[in-house]
This record gives structure tokens, sequence and C-alpha cells, in this order.
DNA sequence: ATTGACTGAATGAACGGTCATTCATTTTTG
DNA sequence: CAAAAATGAATGACCGTTCATTCAGTCAAT
């Protein structure tokens, strides 16, 4: 028996589609570099049906973003609830970053690439930088545990962006170099540095 | 009286003309925004000259690149040599990098927000990476650091991706944003946060 | 059950604007 | 007056986007 889908799931299986085929090759190449052809060869549709559901190509670069963000930032927020105190979520959000955005090479060479070519966007859609919606997460992790008393009362808004910071560049090294260490003797280094700090 | 210059001198000045009409405006519109002809405009030079002294676009941004943290490497090296103990260099770098890359608001946009849109780049010509001699830098701080016993013996390597990576960040928030701190606040921020970490 | 008109999605060839790059010519230099 | 340097108009490749056309599915009428 065939499965029977109803127009609009359909469609929104189609978009699904495009917006794979658009993170794979951008992931794969750069914005620049990437052509609409291309996207539409790899989501089997042709060039012409990616602007019936996407207003050109920085749309579709934004819409992206966009379903990642949405996607994993859930996914960071799920395993976090697992954590009982509030205050002890910010240690392991380090942990579960690392592993969400890794776990998928192609996710992770877009979100790692891409968005730190992404400038550009952000100073043409400020409104619309998914990222924000993240960085918002972890900004209000460093206020629970700054609440909760388990760190020291630094500016939150900071220390969340040195966190993601790190984590970006960090993590965009290890992708794009093997000379840096197994991301799981990373992981515990970046935890310890910024727990106890360097100072001897 | 007319200053003369030799033949080679008078190229070197054109070079170096050109190299700083592409770094301001590369740094004001981005790479792939820039035509060579406002380069050219900018430089006072026809078109065709810039490619008497580079190959191509590509090779004028790197060439930008390279002067950037020429110039750069050598102010942060000759504020930092003033520091007696070697162990103690590593938390002044922090203030010479920010001081370095913000004093002048073109290089600082260059910097900031072109390098992080430059993975392009970088997958391109590994090589010729110009941001690997700054770094090599950093972590040789970190090695001095941890030698001294001024630090925990952590690794160098980590730690200095961690510490470049956490400040391109915060600078890029910064550059872009207002709602973020003042960066002498900034910096006394990731100081603290870096020295003796954020646990209670 | 068959027909055929209707609808909106999908198509992909063609368009057009944009520059990076070239090179025949001019200008400068020594 | 060579030779080298500089010029900038012209070239042509590239590719995002458009839109006239095709196609597939739906359904009302017979």
């Amino acid at each position: 028996m065939k499965l029977k889908l109803t127009k609009a799931a359909e469609k929104k299986l189609k978009r699904k589609k495009i917006l794979s085929a658009g993170i794979t090759i951008f992931a794969e190449k750069g914005f620049h570099q990437t052509k609409i052809s291309e996207i539409a060869e790899k989501a089997d549709v042709a060039n012409g049906t990616i602007y019936r559901y996407f207003a050109n190509k920085d749309d579709l670069l934004m819409s992206c973003f966009e379903e990642i963000i949405t996607v994993k930032l859930n996914e960071v927020k799920l395993k976090l609830e697992k954590i009982p105190n509030k205050g002890d979520k910010l240690i392991s959000f380090i942990d579960a970053h690392i592993k969400v955005f890794t776990e998928n090479p192609s996710i992770a060479k877009f979100m790692i690439l891409e968005l730190r070519q992404s400038p550009e966007f952000y100073v043409k859609y400020p409104d619309f930088w998914p990222i924000k919606r993240y960085l918002a997460y972890l900004r209000s992790l460093c206020e629970e545990a700054i609440e909760a008393g388990k760190i020291k009362p630094v500016n939150p808004e900071v220390l969340a962006i040195m966190i993601f910071g790190m984590m970006d560049y960090v993590l965009m090294e290890w992708s794009l170099t093997d000379k840096i260490d197994s991301l799981e003797n990373i992981k515990k280094e970046i935890q310890k540095i910024l727990t106890i700090g360097i100072k001897n």
C-alpha cells in the first residue's frame, strides 16, 4: 500500500529535502562557491523549484541556519533537562554542545564553517540572526549558575560569548586540521580551564 | 626638493598603497562585495595595475592578511618585550591583543570580520594561512608560562586556540553591536575568568 | 468508469547583469 | 629611444533568477 500524504505534508517534505541538500553543499563549498543548480540537483528538483520555497539564495542560507539551530538547540535543551540542579547545567553544556555539533559531519561543518563566514549576513539581517536564540539560551544557563551560587558573579553576557566563541574556534580548528587533540581531551581541557582557571 | 626614490622603493610604496586600500575596502564590504575597481580607485591606480602587483583577487586578500598579521604581530611582540618575566606575558597578551586590534577601526574590522569569513581561504591555501604565525606565538607564550610554573600544565595548543577564539568572537560581537560592555570591562572579565576560573 | 477541464506545482532553458581579468595602447623612465 | 610600467576599455565567463510551458492530480459531469 502506498502511503498517501496530504499536499501540505508533501510540500513540507520537499522543503526539508531542499534544506538538507543546501546544508550539505553549503557545508562542503561555502555560500559563494555553491550554485543553486547544485543544490537543485542534490535535492532532485529543478532550479526554479527552489524559488517556489525560498525567496532567493540568501533566504535559503538563512533558512538552513534556522533549521539547524532549531533542531540543535532542542537537542541541547533535551540533554540538559536531565540534569536536576539548574546551576549544574552550564558545565554540561560544553559536553552537549560538542556532542550535538559533531555527531553529524556535514551539519558540524555547516555550522562551524558557514557560521563563521556569515558576519556578512549578520550585518544584512540582524533581526533574523538565528544564533541569537542559541546564545540567549547559553546566557540563561550562565545566569542560573550565578543565581545558584555555583559560579562567580561575572557578566553573563560576556561569559556566554566567551564560551561560545571559544568552542566555535576550537571546533573549527578541530574540523580543519588533524593536528589537534581528540575531542574528548579538548572537552576536558576546556571544562578544566573554565572552571578552575589557569593560574597556579 | 623632491625626494628621489629608487625604483624598487617606489614599487614597494605602490604595493603598500594598494594593500592599504584593499584592507580598508575589504573591511568595509567583505571580500565578495568588494570590486577590484573600487580598490583601484581608492589606491589611485588603474584596474590593470593591481594585476601587476597581485596575481588575482584571492592573492590580494591573502596579501592584505599577510601585511596586517606581520605588522600587528610585531606590535604585540614589542609591547610584551617590556615585561621582564616570560611567564607573565600570557595574561598581558589579552591586553595587547585587544589594544592592537582595536586602535585602528578599519584594521580591526578587517581582522575581525574578514578573518572570520575566510575558512574558504584556509581550505584553499592552508600553507599560507597567516594566522598560523600569530597562533604559534600565542602558543609559545602559553608554553613559557607553563614552564615558568605560572599556570597549570594544560595543553598549550588547546589553550592558545581557546584564548584566540574567545577573543575573536568577543571582539566580533563588540564590533557589531552596542549592547555589549565597554572593552575595558570585557578585558578585565576575560582575564579574571581565564586566570581564576568561574567556579565558586 | 471515463472524460476532460481546471489548478497549481514543477520545470529548465534563456536572460541579463555583474565583475574579474586581459591586452593593445599610451606614458614614463633612464 | 628602447624598455618597463601603467592604463582602462573591452571581453567573456559565470550564475542567480525568471517565466512560458509542461505535467500531475482533482473532481464534476456524464
